[in-house]
DNA sequence: GTCTATATAACGATAGAC
DNA sequence: GTCTATCGTTATATAGAC
């Protein structure tokens, strides 16, 4: 019975993924969570004791998958154009198959500073060292223009988790059903490459 | 006494909006915007009935007020470049006299999808039609890439509302106070016009 | 219009039978 | 482990005195 036990845990607390990523935490009902795992309420109760313990759980996943992706890359030991192509990438495809999370922390990240602050520094993620040194060297060779690489970073999320965060206002403003709105950021992707390699006057 | 009246009403407004915009309608208590209003809890189902009501107020004073800023500036009579520019001041001008309207705008339009719609749809805001011509012309006269006009604008939203949005990560990753958060946003301005006229090549 | 007191409903959490 | 029934709290909302 063991594999039950797992069974109903993981089922829980994969419900409560969805669902507090989609409400928050304020917004979710823990009756809801329940009926989206399809078990009774007092199970969440018997594994979780509380929603605040079991929004704990979700928070430190979410939080945990998705800032690592945000670095990931930058260190990477690769020329820059092709550096930039595959973290869009990266950035595109996580954002595909998680496409609330992106949401989920920045609200989250919002309602509590502190907590958010706190949990980035037992992260311990490693600042983009070998990326600095990176754009000083191109910066010196003159192949692109002098910038912060701190704002070159975050300018690469912004451009890409925009959209995805503001789903909503992309499609209701172009009249975008779903599919229109998968072409249009399936077109972005290439708009993106291009773009950020011209913002920074990068030459091969 | 119709003064009063009315001061009291607009305090508990005022009141409502900070709050809403901080929590979001799921984590706001009325009790608490009466405590901001400092004014007893009864009053604001006098004026408003409801929370329901008072947050519809909010949000319809809030929507109608970012969503034009969105796309005000695009059809403007003015070169590229210097209309780049002014798009981009006009935006931090809105955001830094409003610094959690667009994480407010961001959160419920997700909460709701219908509703932004149709609040979308009874604004009737103007396509940038006289922006997509400008674009066209100048691809032709090949003074910039040939981009999708759309793309170039979500873009430009994208990078200036972004950092504000997650204004808590961009702090924390780089160890930012108030103050040095501040002048990195502002350092960026400049960045940001660059990069974005080069991201098109832009040749004056 | 403003206050106190209270009704009503929703929600998180627990007890106890099986 | 799982269910039903229920407790205790909190939140919205209203009644009624002034």
């Amino acid at each position: 019975m063991t594999e039950n036990e797992t069974d109903t845990e993981q089922k829980i607390f994969e419900a409560a993924c969805r669902i507090f990523e989609q409400k928050g935490f304020d917004g979710a009902r823990m009756q809801e969570i329940a009926d989206e795992a399809d078990i009774n309420k007092s199970m969440l109760h018997y594994y979780y004791r509380s929603k605040d313990k079991l929004f704990q759980k979700v928070y430190q996943k979410e939080m945990g998958r998705f800032l690592p992706v945000i670095f990931d890359l930058w260190n990477a030991d690769l020329p820059l154009d092709k550096k930039i192509r595959e973290v869009v990438e990266a950035y595109y495809a996580f954002l595909n198959e998680n496409p609330r999370i992106a949401q989920f922390v920045i609200h989250e990240m919002n309602q509590n500073p502190e907590r958010f602050q706190d949990f980035l520094a037992k992260l311990d993620l490693k600042v983009p060292q070998n990326f600095n040194r990176q754009i000083d060297r191109e910066i010196k060779q003159e192949n692109i223009n002098e910038i912060d690489p701190r704002q070159l970073i975050i300018s690469v999320v912004a451009l890409t988790h925009f959209p995805v965060i503001a789903r909503t206002m992309v499609k209701s403003i172009n009249n975008f059903d779903d599919e229109a709105f998968q072409q249009f950021m399936e077109e972005r992707k290439q708009f993106l490459v291009d773009f950020i390699l011209n913002g920074i006057n990068y030459q091969k």
